[in-house]
DNA sequence: GGCATGATTTTAACGATGTAAAGATTAGAT
DNA sequence: ATCTAATCTTTACATCGTTAAAATCATGCC
């Protein structure tokens, strides 16, 4: 079997990153669905069964993409409340812009692709509400203790409700999408206009 | 090959109608990744391929049933509308109200299961549409024109995202979910609660 | 009533998948 | 240099969606 640079040793030398960086591609390229534990070994210059060397089963590989896309999310999440906005709505679009620019680890992230019930995607469903307590702990410097549940409840429906929308081509896409990320996000502060 | 009533013709006889309500029963018990067409067809009491016979694909049976969710989800949010409260906030509360009961079906119609990407869920993408419709048209009756775009997609993430949130178990499970509903989406009309 | 026609279903088969088991190859320590 | 453990391959199995061909049944026509 030849690696993917032509050579044509017989050990990788490098399977393990490898595996997840061609995972995550054919993840962008078609979706959860498109996971295959055979297809990442053909791109990987190597044969199926070589991935049981790292991974227990293709879940397990899309529970460590899954756990890369969470780390990544909070640090961008992070790197926007501390920026010079550093305020919830730069936060907002800091999520929301993860989406977009990683559709499909998002989907992987918050959709199934783990079957969502029977089996024990306990993982995912902590290192989810890990991104939660991150925007509840900004909330709770802003509003008085018992809005705080019920704020961050609606801020991450608001939040996550519209990257799905927007990464599923539901959002009619207008010239700025971010600036349309922006006009939602503001609305959340004061409500839906007055009525006419 | 016997029917499910233990007799054992050879003709089915109602076999579309009882191919999709197996097919739905599966969906509720493990997520759109439980549709298999052969244990769509073992449930029926009938071979795997009889079912072509009226999809042209395990997709087809899928895009049925999404297309039965849409009827349903439209009528309820219909229904909602024309009720007592006949308000904006009685039909978001029937849009979650309808997720969680059919939760499988709702990840079907609003989820991947069909591969987002690549083929031709154009189909899925305009029963969507509709729905949202739906809210619009609503909101045109209660708003100044020129907010309905931003106030309808305002409102269709907050309801989306929060139900997608409750049927991931995601939301802890307190005494009266549909109380908690109806606090999350109240705050649409006022906006967040004011800092301290 | 007998029979042909068309609708419905079955059996058999193909290619693809995830995964397990057993063997081959290689790297690294002693 | 040899032994050992890590890494990877080949082979194999069960299952899946789907196609093709054959079997069975229902129905209208004579």
């Amino acid at each position: 079997m030849a690696t993917h640079d032509g050579s044509t040793r017989y050990h990788h030398g490098n399977l393990r990153p490898t595996l997840l960086s061609v995972a995550r591609a054919l993840l962008e390229e078609g979706g959860p669905a498109a996971l295959s534990i055979r297809e990442i070994g053909r791109r990987s210059g190597v044969s199926a069964p070589a991935a049981y060397h790292y991974f227990n089963s293709l879940d397990a590989i899309a529970a460590a993409l899954a756990e890369q896309g969470f780390v990544e999310l909070s640090e961008s999440i992070d790197a926007a409340l501390a920026g010079p906005r550093r305020n919830l709505l730069a936060g907002g679009i800091a999520y929301v812009a993860f989406a977009r620019a990683n559709p499909g680890l998002y989907r992987l992230m918050f959709g199934e692709g783990f079957q969502a019930y029977s089996k024990g995607n306990e993982a995912i469903r902590a290192l989810r509400m890990q991104v939660y307590g991150q925007m509840k702990d900004d909330l709770e410097k802003r509003l008085t203790p018992e809005d705080v549940p019920n704020a961050a409840l609606f801020l991450w429906s608001l939040t996550h409700g519209l990257a799905l929308l927007m990464i599923d081509g539901q959002v009619e896409p207008g010239a700025d999408p971010d600036a349309k990320v922006e006009d939602i996000l503001k609305l959340a502060g004061m409500g839906l206009p007055a009525a006419r």
